[in-house]
DNA sequence: TATATAAGTTAGGCGTATCTAACAAATTAA
DNA sequence: TTAATTTGTTAGATACGCCTAACTTATATA
């Protein structure tokens, strides 16, 4: 069994790793807020029980095992998520910190019922899809609002960087997923939107609002 | 804040004190399956933040603040207990640990649904009084069944020593908090009481079992 | 290519929560 | 009331996860 400290490094791992496979120490010290020599040992423990690859002065990347550990710890994760927001009716910006909680609780009963009472959701509440019972996940294949053209007509699919402010920012718009933008114009000096979500008829979305919106094309 | 072990540590104090108010470093030792030395250096610590009376091979008592802490924490065990049973329908002889976990999540908001959604319940699915917001238990004036007498007729209202095999033996014989007891004969010898519970004509009831049924008069 | 900078590692220390072994106080029994 | 037993305490060690300071390797730049 490993410790909640393990459980969040490899799903840091996961997180980070996502693209190009492979994690330096640097970023996930970063990302854990976690100084460097103290990431550094966590490796190695993590590399002695088969969870990481790692050498010395070399990128770390996830083994088998450990990528199925953590896929299912997302999966606790997001579960988790949707439960909360579909289940208890709290806000999606306000799910991350405790899913960040209940993640970690033993109990294969407790996981199943949220699985079952929510008939075995595929995408958590912000988009992200859920990692099946083997820990795999796949990621369908979204793109940017900000790398669609005018005329474009598509659907928001799902949220990067789900900090509660930008969540808030979005709750503020009245903008969730599985509506319909159409794309309207687009400025091309700071590639500010103009688009037309749901039945309303237009506004404004930054860079740096669009860069963090995943749409399907419809 | 305290740290988990200090919220199990207060939690047990509160538990064992009940009944007579202080708790012996032994009591507490084998409460938490932790050695003696451990329990007395903790308590130690627990005095330094004014949680808990303590002197010298002296029993220890919470003092009003402990006891209010320890309340808050039996608050949020009781209500995710109900929660478990009533919103995620798991079986009252399987919440007990998993809401041993989820008691030391930090999220107001998270315990304000759960109350919220279960329309502010007083008691657990085991019968246990939920202590208020102020951390404030109250438990009404039950009976031992085995303290009933022969005619006696009561309602289930509660079971000590909620252990899950004690449940799984009331489920199998179907007996639920709210049905009503009549005691049709006791056996002097052992105490084996024979009873009618709810429509059923006859049964008999241990004293083992008797002694951990709380009921409540008609 | 030599060197400056960034990234990674090692060594040594700290706080928490745990343990065992040894000793002291309190309680029980002779 | 003395001795035996039980309970409580102190001392010293361990594992975990974290830190800073100092050093090493790798990468970038001049």
């Amino acid at each position: 069994m490993n410790s909640l400290t393990e459980e969040n490094y490899l799903k840091a791992l996961y997180n980070i790793g996502i693209d190009k496979g492979e994690v330096s120490v640097k970023e996930l010290s970063e990302n854990l807020g976690t100084k460097m020599p103290t990431v550094n040992s966590m490796i190695k423990k993590l590399a002695d029980k088969k969870l990481v690859h790692y050498e010395s002065y070399k990128p770390v990347t996830l083994t088998e095992k450990g990528k199925k550990e953590a896929g299912l710890i997302i999966r606790k994760h997001r579960l988790t998520e949707m439960f909360l927001v579909d289940k208890m009716n709290i806000g999606w910006e306000d799910v991350h910190d405790i899913a960040e909680q209940i993640e970690h609780i033993k109990s294969q009963i407790f996981f199943d019922k949220m699985d079952e009472l929510l008939d075995f959701p595929s995408v958590d509440p912000h988009g992200s899809p859920i990692p099946d019972k083997q820990g795999k996940m796949i990621w369908k294949e979204y793109n940017k609002l900000s790398d669609c053209k005018v005329g474009d007509t598509v659907k928001l699919a799902a949220v990067i960087n789900t900090s509660s402010d930008f969540l808030k920012y979005l709750n503020a718009r009245d903008m969730r997923l599985g509506m319909k933008i159409k794309i309207k114009g687009i400025e091309q000096f700071d590639k500010t939107m103009e688009v037309s979500v749901g039945k309303r008829p237009s506004e404004m979305l930054s860079n740096v609002v669009s860069e963090r919106l995943l749409v399907e094309n419809l």
